[in-house]
DNA sequence: TTTATAATCGAACGATCGTTCTAAAGGTGA
DNA sequence: TCACCTTTAGAACGATCGTTCGATTATAAA
């Protein structure tokens, strides 16, 4: 197990436990366990105990998202590569696959309600985010829609009959097939 | 709210009720509020309590994941009814996409260790059924599990991307998109 | 009506939940 | 060494958890 030495490192290791249990399903006695620190201690960190823990492991991945999947796309580098470094940005952000709970925790349970709107938003701006620059490659609106929604829906689907099956291969095999599709000649 | 006049009902509630809250998020007072019985009346019908209420939402969805999806790909109908009616089937079990969260509830927190197996052998068997009808088309190994793991991938994602934006057009896009995929033509 | 079974219910159980309290250990600069 | 602040921790809180209990009501056959 990896030492926790920083604020950091704790909201790391709080990423893991919430993906394994859910958020309705961690305790503060798993949360204890896990982490190696008293229930008290943890209030020291998060004082708003549970659901500040929740929140900063959302702002969190919210940043990494932002940095790895959505950053990519606003650059001035030509189309392929926007999409292969984005594409590059979920390998890493997703680990390969092995992590696909990330929206499941916030969408599922008590924090349905508390997260619904921003990850709604964040679906909603990675979305544009696709058909911004694929409507810049001279294809029409409603073909760039259809593009954008296939991305996104292969890559969460990747990544959810990865956590069905086991198979991690799919998800970088889906990965490659979402860059192959992408070439302007295919795109029309 | 629908009257619970039978064992059958109540199993549907049920699913409704742990696809809302989870599993681990589900308490036995939401429950009782929920099917209107009080709580010793819920365990008359569930000896085992809420593990074994889990157990029954389980063997209805995949029953009815059986006869309405996998079913029609054993039939001896042409190779696009085949495919057609088990979209249809998917628009039935999904309910137009605004029941994604099926596989969810079992697939994180307390209950994951329990259907994780079952899970796992319900994507393979469905696989395996969508690879079995493509190679009958013609269509060597290696394009039929490219293609069979594609509408499976399809077919998540969508679910995902329609509980994440709230847009359930985008899930009956996605069903009419795979239907026009395939076409023989296409396959090849 | 009587009888037997099916189905209901609220109250209460021990266990665990998230949270708070009080206090001590560790580290740093004077 | 001293004082000060950070960080730690175990014990205990009230609330809620899943579960069980004892007893009442509904249903239907005799």
């Amino acid at each position: 197990m990896v030492k926790i030495v920083s604020y950091r490192d704790l909201v790391d290791k709080l990423i893991d436990i919430f993906c394994e249990f859910g958020y309705d399903g961690t305790s503060l006695t798993i949360l204890s366990q896990k982490t190696g620190l008293g229930r008290a201690s943890l209030y020291y960190h998060f004082p708003g105990g549970k659901e500040e823990m929740a929140n900063a492991v959302y702002e969190k991945i919210s940043r990494d998202f932002t940095k790895l999947v959505l950053a990519p796309l606003a650059t001035d580098l030509n189309f392929q590569t926007k999409i292969k470094n984005m594409l590059e940005g979920i390998n890493l952000f997703y680990n390969n696959g092995k992590r696909s709970c990330l929206i499941d925790v916030f969408a599922i349970g008590s924090t349905k309600d508390i997260f619904q709107t921003q990850i709604k938003n964040a679906a909603m701006y990675w979305k544009d985010s696709l058909i911004k620059i694929i409507e810049d490659e001279g294809i029409d609106n409603a073909r760039a829609v259809a593009i954008s929604e296939d991305i996104i829906i292969s890559i969460e689907g990747a990544l959810i009959f990865t956590r069905a099956t086991g198979d991690y291969s799919s998800f970088n095999r889906t990965l490659e097939k979402i860059l192959n599709m992408i070439s302007v000649n295919n795109l029309r």
